[in-house]
DNA sequence: GTGCTATCTATTGGCAGCCAACATATTAAT
DNA sequence: ATTAATATGTTGGCTGCCAATAGATAGCAC
């Protein structure tokens, strides 16, 4: 997969693996590379300053977890994440209605759930 | 939409549009229009800098319409612009399955038909 | 005890790729 | 004549993600 294809899609990815239960940065990596079956590897520059603004934007807070010696920063999602996540599943819905009929004109639009 | 929502997608665009006959831009730009339902609204900006890049891949040729007094320039898929579609497609349904999968998990992918 | 790898957070510069704005011409309607 | 639609094209700029870099802890092999 190229490099920055999740370029406009990053926000809804991050908030989604958040949906159930907090997690750290390392882990939302990886729970986003588990979740996409290995294809989409996010990179810490990509998240790190991602998450940041998402937290100023207040759809998620963070708290610094002691493990050991070692401080891991837990990201949790707020209920005003909770509701822009549910914009962005709108959105990818409309996103990809619209390429999609443009790519496979002929192919129905799965009826939404 | 956001403006800038196709990035990455817009030769797939491009090529499936003339898939079915040739089109000059203008038409190829109301062609997204209308199969996306109004959504995608392209540029020419986009475009045409897209098409002439296209053409010096090969995968489309352009040549001199003249309607009246007019001069259209049409653009046609060539054998490579049509097999390059069917990447374009593969991919498309690569992407929007990684994607999907991790915002919305638990929704199988439609099977490929 | 020393390398090596994995885990963990974080910043910065760069650049790909699309768009906005602009430029230009023909045609048709009013 | 003026306006709007049709039609092709270029250029500079910006958004947003990534690569590269930095640094720390922890566990394992040898």
């Amino acid at each position: 997969m190229r490099a920055d294809a999740v370029r406009g899609h990053l926000d809804g990815l991050l908030l989604a693996v958040l949906e159930q239960g907090p997690l750290h940065g390392y882990a939302i990596i990886a729970a986003v590379q588990q979740r996409s079956g290995g294809v989409l590897d996010l990179r810490t520059g990509t998240i790190y300053p991602a998450l940041n603004r998402l937290e100023r934007l207040g759809l998620l807070t963070s708290s610094w977890d002691a493990v050991g010696e070692r401080r891991r920063r837990c990201y949790a999602l707020t209920d005003a994440g909770r509701s822009s996540l549910a914009g962005e599943r709108a959105a990818w819905r409309e996103f990809t209605t619209a390429i999609g009929s443009v790519l496979n004109p002929g192919v129905q639009p799965r009826p939404a759930t």
